[in-house]
DNA sequence: TCTCAAATGTGACGAAGATCACATTGTCAT
DNA sequence: ATGACAATGTGATCTTCGTCACATTTGAGA
């Protein structure tokens, strides 16, 4: 595994870098109050960051890395709620109704985030209305995406959610301006677990998107060949 | 269908009520200022009260009645998010984000709510912590709803499932303190867009749970004979 | 380059449950 | 009571996918 790239970042760096909307309206002053209850850990990839049940509340704050949001059924199977990168956060729920985590939070690739105790993430709530108000906004993001998810689950089948969310993942190739880009695929047993489907089904799907000419593999990462098809299979 | 019975109510009162925990926060003064962008409305058992995608973007407090948010797939069949009844509100994630309904509401029996303008729902958050503290709490456990759901969907088989939400519906019988009752049992075709499956499947469930002696239909409504043996088919 | 573990491909099989098609039973207004 | 319509019960299929089993490929170290 490699190490780390850890290059130093000041607190005022890491509000105004343009991931991470949610800082912006932090004054200096409140800045420097968290200054004091607020650390930095380290995480290797595939290390667990917070464990569901688990009565630690404080608020993540991801600087640098990739971490995946999930939990596992009785019979072990995994089911991952969303993947978060630089800039997002995770932990909120717990720091805000004191309850035990409900998720599991694995880091994906080395991780750097900034742990901020729930008191003092509480007491940003109420000190600044804007702030709130984004954390109010990210919730309502976050519920509709949730609930997007159970509609899609109820309502479609394997290969159509697969498609929806290649669709989601890919971003325009900045070589091939034509062609649209999946880098960082994860394997098919991951990528199971984020459309609640198994490892097999994914991999027949993805062979039949590849025999079809939609997709195709490149060192850059999945490529989409055909847009339109995929749109196509994935709404019917 | 009846008609309401309309007893008036006093926004003072209105807030002080058992059932009303988000408005307990709010100062008189603050009380005042909703009296003139809030609207009482009422609606029929059947009629929609908020259409998915509409861009009507006020908030709703249930005095009266109850009403179930929900979606339809494509294909036409309905997934059930919540059930909603006096106390409740919905409707703030539009207010909040600004963006276009996610889901319909659909009123269940005769309905009496408040109407609150976004804006000035938005006001009052910026105005009262504690108000705006606990619209967070209440986001924060419907995402911890959202997503208890999503795993068991993908964990459970439609018999686990159905148990599962028989008993969250299920309060002490009164009359027989040994017992449970769901009063108000939805009809099967209802339960299956609760619990995602269909009206045949939730009518074989019942049946055998009924043949088994582990619920059975009375007056008052659903009796749960045996909340060991549903306990156990729920969680196995 | 070799090696080994992880990732992927693929056939066969079975179980769960959706769907279709009716029969039956409630329930409510006249 | 008597329709009429909604709700429920139940058998017979048919599809989709999960699961098992094993072959094949890939990729990262040594």
């Amino acid at each position: 595994m490699s190490d780390f790239k850890t290059e130093k970042i000041s607190f005022k760096d890491w509000r105004n870098k343009p991931s991470n909307p949610l800082l912006k309206c932090l004054s200096n002053d409140e800045l420097d109050g968290l200054r004091s209850c607020c650390w930095e850990k380290k995480f290797h990839a595939g290390s667990k960051i917070v464990e569901r049940e688990g009565d630690d509340d404080s608020v993540y704050f991801i600087i640098e890395g990739c971490v995946r949001v999930l939990n596992y059924s009785a019979s072990g199977r995994a089911i991952t709620y969303t993947s978060l990168s630089e800039g997002d956060i995770f932990g909120e729920i717990a720091a805000i109704d004191g309850f035990p985590r409900s998720a599991w939070v694995i880091a994906i690739s080395d991780c750097r985030v900034f742990l901020v105790a729930a008191n003092a993430f509480r007491r940003l709530l109420e000190s600044n209305h804007e702030f709130a108000l984004n954390v109010l906004k990210k919730l309502s993001t976050n519920l509709r995406a949730s609930n997007e998810r159970l509609t899609d689950i109820f309502a479609l089948g394997a290969e159509q959610r697969a498609c929806i969310e290649l669709i989601r993942m890919a971003k325009p190739d900045p070589q091939q301006p034509d062609f649209y880009l999946v880098t960082q695929m994860p394997t098919h047993a991951s990528f199971a677990t984020m459309i609640g489907s198994s490892r097999e089904t994914v991999s027949r799907i993805m062979s039949r998107l590849k025999s079809d000419s939609i997709i195709r593999s490149t060192v850059h990462g999945l490529q989409i060949l055909d847009r339109g098809q995929l749109e196509k299979r994935a709404f019917d």
